[in-house]
DNA sequence: AATGAATGAGACTTCATTCAT
DNA sequence: AATGAATGAAGTCTCATTCAT
């Protein structure tokens, strides 16, 4: 029995626009990518970029989305074992960061750059989300004699520090920093900070 | 010995277009900055405005080189006693990024969103560079037995770390959490991250 | 003997297709009738409509060939009897030209409206010929002792007059002027016209 | 002492613009004129052609103003004596109403046909404004023995009526009346309706 | 025959920059 | 020096029509 054949071209499609939108972007920065652009490297017309997508925002919203399902999925495929010490997790996490804002050709990177321009939240979040089931799961199945508090607010300040410093150094072009030394570095501020006890407010 | 008019009309001129250039900034937010809104904020041609800038970048270059400049004078001005822990420091400092980031109706809130398409460099080397001094004078002066490992990129890894966060936070509108507990955070983590040894590479 | 089914299918398709044209119309307004809201309309294909009709252009002239049918069948229908006066005979019309311009929810209305941009003449013709022959079999019947002059001159100037009145009132928000009595108005023009002998040139 | 050339120059370019607009719109018919035709017409840039006005509309509703008061001005030319009898005004207004039409080559009558899509309220009511006063003066004038009843109601009719029926008789390609024949029967509708009493409601 | 995805010309509008006055 | 009108490339989006399947 044949598969849909309409559904597989129009996911195809869209894929293909999603797709050549993330080429733009990496090619030409955001500021320079335009809708004609975009259809052009996607080998369409212009037209058939507005069928799929009912602006240049939905369309950039898509490729958001899509970077927002891969980083979950990414992170849901982080090892961590019985024996992981917290360090190893959050190594783990940092080296993860590094390796998608370098991942795709500084897509990623250059997305965060944009973050204020764009629509942020459902990745912020999602991030913010993930790396909190995480922590709360670590922290439940290990640490239960450290009961963390304030995981909500230590996550969001780790997780945006984080971010944004990567994406800081790797945008640097003759950077002053080795990128080892300021990977260590976080894990060693976010380590620190997590050990830390809440003083009284 | 007169003065000399050019000059000063000229300074006079340049600082009346950077102000309005902040002012339209402010009102508008940087998309929506033109150079006949500035023009017209500042009560001048545009003409006028091509002048003294050669373009709209260059202009808004000096609006960043003027407030890095404030802002490393600010950073002159926090006190640091005798009496001053390395908490009070750290406090003070955090303080005086919120209050910077509160301040001038949300310019700075508004150029740090957009560092990428600016030129960011000279006011982040700036604040960098003013917080290591900061730093290495305190802990010169009250930590010599503590000597701080990789001073440099700690500072960098914490500057960032703090910048972003607290865009992040100032720039959600209903936040899911209090600029207090953030900045507690912040506070924190640093102190935790500072008193850390570094580990053998 | 078989009905050829294909035929059959045709007429079909072409109604179908005339009929989600006369509905894109009155839901949307001719401006923003398209051929893909019309097939869609259709439940059928854009090329099926293309199929049917060779342009746009072609499926409006339909519709407008169906609408001048209609009219002339409707007037066909007015009842002339042998009391009827002129009055009653210019009231009866008036009144169907009202109704018509109310009918299918405002479709000739809309398409009087834009009977510039449309294939109007043959609409306009069958109407004013309808009328001249009403006319002419009225008064041969009953006025034979005062045979109108030009009476093709006034049916064209009568005609308009009455259509574009009632378009412009109905299409009036909030009309100043009350249906009734611009309805009577007309009624007292037109019989005072006709009753009018020409004047000598 | 100068003439303020500025202004001199806007007015002259708001002009230039709206004439130009008048001349696409005679040359290409309103559907097509557009923009950058009207641009090239004025020979001006597209860009000169949004700072005098902030959209086509706004453009055209300008054309539409100057009409207005064009057709105003020409009204309150039109030659009303002491010895002016009703049929010399009617055929004074009608003759004026068929030269506006064809002046300026059909421009107006482009307009008209495309009353619906335009901002036509400002002129048609001017026009029965007008028309509604020439009227009122004439009657209290001349005709104190015979007071008009419903003279708001009549020339709404009136005005209606013999623009719409002017616009098909130009509009057609051959038309198959005589212009003459046309003014006359307008003239003696408008007459014979004029000298109506209105009956009891 | 039917489908509907694809096309692409063309519409409106913005804004950094220039240049005649 | 100052002005601000003028420029025009570039950007987003629409829709009648075609054509491969």
């Amino acid at each position: 029995m044949r598969k849909t054949p309409k559904q597989e071209r129009s996911r195809q499609m869209i894929d293909t626009l999603i797709d050549a939108t993330a080429r733009c972007i990496i090619e030409k920065g955001l500021d320079f990518t335009t809708t004609s652009r975009i259809a052009e490297l996607a080998n369409v017309s212009v037209g058939s970029l507005y069928q799929y997508f009912s602006s240049k925002e939905a369309l950039i919203e898509a490729l958001m989305n899509n970077m927002a399902s891969d980083i979950g999925k990414g992170l849901q495929r982080l090892p961590i074992s019985e024996t992981s010490t917290l360090r190893d997790l959050v190594t783990g996490a940092i080296h993860y960061g590094f390796t998608m804002l370098n991942s795709r050709n500084g897509l990623y990177l250059e997305l965060a750059r944009n973050w204020h321009r764009l629509p942020t939240d459902k990745v912020a979040n999602a991030l913010q989300q993930h790396f909190l089931e995480l922590s709360r799961i670590y922290f439940l199945k290990y640490y239960r004699e450290y009961p963390i508090e304030n995981l909500e607010v230590r996550i969001f300040i780790i997780v945006n520090s984080t971010i944004f410093t990567m994406v800081r150094l790797i945008s640097q072009e003759n950077s002053m920093w080795r990128e080892e030394d300021v990977e260590n570095g976080l894990i060693e501020m976010i380590l620190a900070y997590l050990q830390t006890k809440t003083t009284a407010a």
